[in-house]
DNA sequence: ATTCATATAATTGTTAACAATAAAGGGAAA
DNA sequence: TTTCCCTTTATTGTTAACAATTATATGAAT
């Protein structure tokens, strides 16, 4: 185990201020990176030796990690590295699809002529990323997740947001990386968001709720099949 | 401010065997009742001096009623009791209308038979209680989270179990007491939960999570119009 | 009187040592 | 050899002192 340099936590663009925040957000890459492998097990003084902190800080950030539910802590026993089995996907896939949906729903009743005008926009860009590159649609995943992220924000849902853009996503992010997941027919998706952002033009709640359950109900489908291929 | 002593610290069952564990436990009881009221600054120094602790347990505490939202940081800065606005209610109970709607559809398909009879059961004992009291339906709001409860529970997802019986529960809760709510006509809330609990035994998921919506979006009518009382 | 700068105090962030608990290993008895 | 108990070790929980930061108050200059 190698130590971390101070330069290093700096990393890109950490805004927090304490020792905690940046070591959380260190440690938070390693797991969704996969460095840290899952379901092994985490020793306070050994990653507190590697970050050239002291065990205070080094706890509070364990703790966002466990609030995060990427570790799993039980007392004077120590913490593990969550394990992202299928059914714990599903359970998140699951929870998204109502999340998202409502979020959908919002979207379409509060987004602002404006913004709806953007997140076609959007789309645009992400046409002519794919029509140019045609096989190397990896910007793709990100444009994915900056729509869901548009989304979510315009539903105006604190709570939502939160959840979305915070828990469910490293979650899944994680899940991603870690099974190479390749962007997933990128053109059917991009049909997909635009089918939503019209219904959300429309300002149609009911279809663009429906929509976007099915899009991410689709999308779990696909990532389902991974998993069972790779358990096997 | 009075001291804590190590017995009522205790609690009743509390079953959690760290000091920060206990303390969580207490102080979050004091923010729902209001004895730590909304808005007002959390000084450690202070805490811990009243439940005779120190302040690392008590930081550790302070993380997980951040956690629960039950508390809002600034790094350093200091914490606050989160102030329920109706903003922040009105959030709350669409997620949970989202989270909850979906969790009557899984229960629809996953909840054994026996589970749907002794649920069913669970109803017939609230049907007595309310046609007994007539009047003191206070029991009724104990019973209303109970049928709420087993829906979440029989969804058998975990992510939206842990979601509702926790963080969104203990908002509503602190909510509640604080706005001194009275169960509001249970006998229609009754109605709503035989008609789930129909559709659940009929294995119509579409309908479950439809009635189980209509029946939360109207529970937060009620409450908004006791927030916006309050607020004048 | 108002505003800015400085100094002071209050509060949070961090550290290292100490205590308590649970896991691991070794030895004796069956 | 296996099982149980005891001892040892490793790891987490807790404490109190120290450092760093922010907020407050005081006073001088405009």
């Amino acid at each position: 185990m190698n130590e971390v340099s101070q330069k290093e936590l700096e990393g890109t663009l950490t805004q927090t201020k304490t020792l905690a925040g940046k070591v959380y957000e260190s440690i938070k890459a390693e797991i969704i990176r996969g460095e840290l492998s899952q379901g092994s097990k985490i020793v306070e003084s050994e990653l507190a030796f590697k970050y050239g902190i002291s065990r205070g800080p080094l706890r509070e950030a364990i703790h966002r990690l466990e609030q995060m539910k990427l570790i799993l802590r039980v007392p004077h026993a120590g913490s593990r590295v969550v394990t992202l089995d299928i059914k714990t996907m599903h359970d998140i896939y699951t929870a998204r699809e109502a999340l998202e949906g409502m979020a959908a729903r919002l979207a379409a009743r509060h987004m602002s002529d404006e913004a709806i005008v953007s997140l076609q926009n959007l789309l645009d860009t992400h046409e002519q990323v794919i029509s140019e590159s045609d096989g190397k649609t990896y910007l793709q995943e990100e444009g994915n997740i900056d729509f869901h992220h548009r989304i979510a924000s315009a539903s105006q849902n604190q709570w939502i947001l939160e959840n979305l853009n915070g828990e469910l996503y490293q979650l899944i992010r994680m899940c991603r990386y870690q099974s190479g997941q390749q962007p997933t027919r990128p053109a059917k998706a991009l049909a997909q968001h635009r089918q939503i952002a019209f219904a959300i033009e429309q300002r149609d709640e009911e279809l663009a709720e429906l929509l976007m359950r099915r899009h991410i109900s689709g999308a779990w489908k696909i990532v389902k099949t991974i998993l069972e291929l790779q358990n096997d």
